[in-house]
Formats: C-alpha cells, sequence, structure tokens
DNA sequence: ATTTATCTACGATTTTTTTCGTAGATAAAT
DNA sequence: ATTTATCTACGAAAAAAATCGTAGATAAAT
C-alpha cells in the first residue's frame, strides 16, 4: 500500500502548488514563481535552497523527476484533489474541532459570494439530497 | 492598533483549542486534556513542555493568565472565530490558491452531511441572496 | 579553446519549534 | 514540624525545517 507523506511542510506545500500549477518545472522554475510571489521587500530565496527542498520532496515521495537531462524535470506525485481532501480534513479537526459544517458556514459568510457560485452549491446539495 | 500574533505553531493550536473548549485552564488541564487526546502508544507530554509553551503563548499575547493564585490560570486572548476566520483565509490560500468555493465543495462532497445541516446551509444562501 | 553560466549533490549552518531537567518557592499531607 | 506534592521560572538540549555555500560536472556563450 506505501502510504504517502500526507504532511508536507509550509515550504513543501508552496512548491507542491506551483507543480501542480505547471504540471511539471525545474527547480529554477519553481525558485522563479517562488519568488516572484513573494513580497519584494522580503530576501530572495536563494536557487540551492529551492534545489534542497525539491530533492528532498523526491526522497519523501511527494514529487517525482525525470532525469534524462541534466535539468531534472519535477512533478507532483499526488493529485491535487488527493492532497487537498487529506489536507482538509486534517485543518477541519485542528482548527474547527472536526466540525466541517462550521468551517463551511464560516466561509460562505466571510467570503463574498457571486450568484454563480451559490447556484452551484444549491446544485450540489440538491444532488446530496436526492442520493437519500 | 497591536496586531495580534496570527500565526500559532500546531502545538499551540493544540493548546488554544483546548482553552476556547474549556474558557479558562490551569497548565495541569491543558497537559492532561493534551494527554488524554493523544494516541496512548505515544510517550506523553512532560508538564514542563506544556508548561513552557503556555508561558510562551502568554507572551506572545496568544494567551492571557490570572497570576493572582499560585496556580495561574490562563485564557485564550482571541476569540475562537476570530481566529478561525484567519487560518481560514491562510489555509485556503494554501491549499486551494485562494478559491473558497472549490474548498466548500470538497468540503460537502466529502462529509457526510446530514439533512439538518443541508438545511442549515440552504437557510444561510437564501439569507445572502436576498441582501443583494 | 576559454570563459562563463547553469545544474546537481552534499554537507553544514541557521532558525524555529518542541521538549525537558533542575532549582526554588509555596501548599498540602502526614 | 517534616515530608511530599505541585507550581513557576529559567535555561538548555533535541528535533524539525529552512537556508545556503562550495565543489565538480556539463552546457552555452564568446
Amino acid at each position: 500500500m506505501s502510504k504517502i507523506n500526507i504532511k508536507p511542510t509550509e515550504a513543501e506545500l508552496e512548491i507542491l502548488q506551483i507543480l501542480w500549477e505547471k504540471g511539471e518545472a525545474t527547480v529554477r522554475n519553481v525558485n522563479e514563481s517562488l519568488n516572484a510571489k513573494r513580497d519584494s521587500k522580503l530576501k530572495e530565496i536563494g536557487y540551492t535552497t529551492t534545489l534542497k527542498l525539491m530533492q528532498l520532496m523526491h526522497e519523501k515521495g511527494l514529487a517525482t523527476r525525470n532525469e534524462e537531462s541534466r535539468t531534472h524535470i519535477y512533478s507532483a506525485k499526488i493529485k491535487e484533489g488527493v492532497m487537498q481532501k487529506a489536507l482538509l480534513e486534517k485543518f477541519v479537526d485542528k482548527t474547527f474541532r472536526g466540525s466541517a459544517m462550521k468551517m463551511v458556514m464560516q466561509a460562505l459568510g466571510n467570503h463574498e459570494t457571486s450568484k454563480e457560485e451559490l447556484d452551484e452549491i444549491k446544485a450540489l446539495i440538491s444532488k446530496i439530497e436526492n442520493k437519500k
């Protein structure tokens, strides 16, 4: 069953984001994206820092890489949705004491929700209701 | 404006949970709750470990404490809802690339949602819709 | 053909977070 | 009145995470 490490660190998750977004990327790609997003007041992340992180992610099984050419090409090993599901569960536990409902309500309340989005949710709700 | 430290560590958040739950608690209370929840296979968290964490939380402004009696009584400084909102925002950013919608859908899809809960959401949706 | 840039690997340092031992004070128990 | 248990404060060690420098290899530029 070879369980995956479902507990990426902050930095690793940030890199996973980029990998999911891009599908695949080199260390340089990732490093640049990372620094692009970053507050310009802050010091840049060094290239080797990103390299090291990605190497670790590879070792841990969070990422795969194609080593055919000298410049390795990385991609995320776990699908975004799967990871999101796992992280969401943990987050709900940690922050909302297990109540996904509370969280959803909080999210809907805070967030500016458009008509289209609301319709989408309503559709999903109907679908769930019909299944019963 | 005295901004609060809105970035509790894992361990700190676990303690905050307990403080929110109990309203207020001594170090021993918290330490026991912590170990009660914990997987019995794991080694217990030492008393002074919890003490130190709570002292730090006090310094950082995450918790207040009443020092009148020898045994200090701690409580969370930030209301649970406020913290949840802040953490939720960050989490959505980090994990769902900012799409609260995606997250809500994911949560509703995964989680076993009861009829009552669905009704609750529908009510909230109507309320939001009417505001427009 | 040299020089310059880019890449990986590796090890080490730094920073952050978690853990705990010890000492000294106070309270509780015997 | 002694002993025993319980607190806090403090400092330091251990563990986890993030950062970077250097070396050696390969590729690109001049």
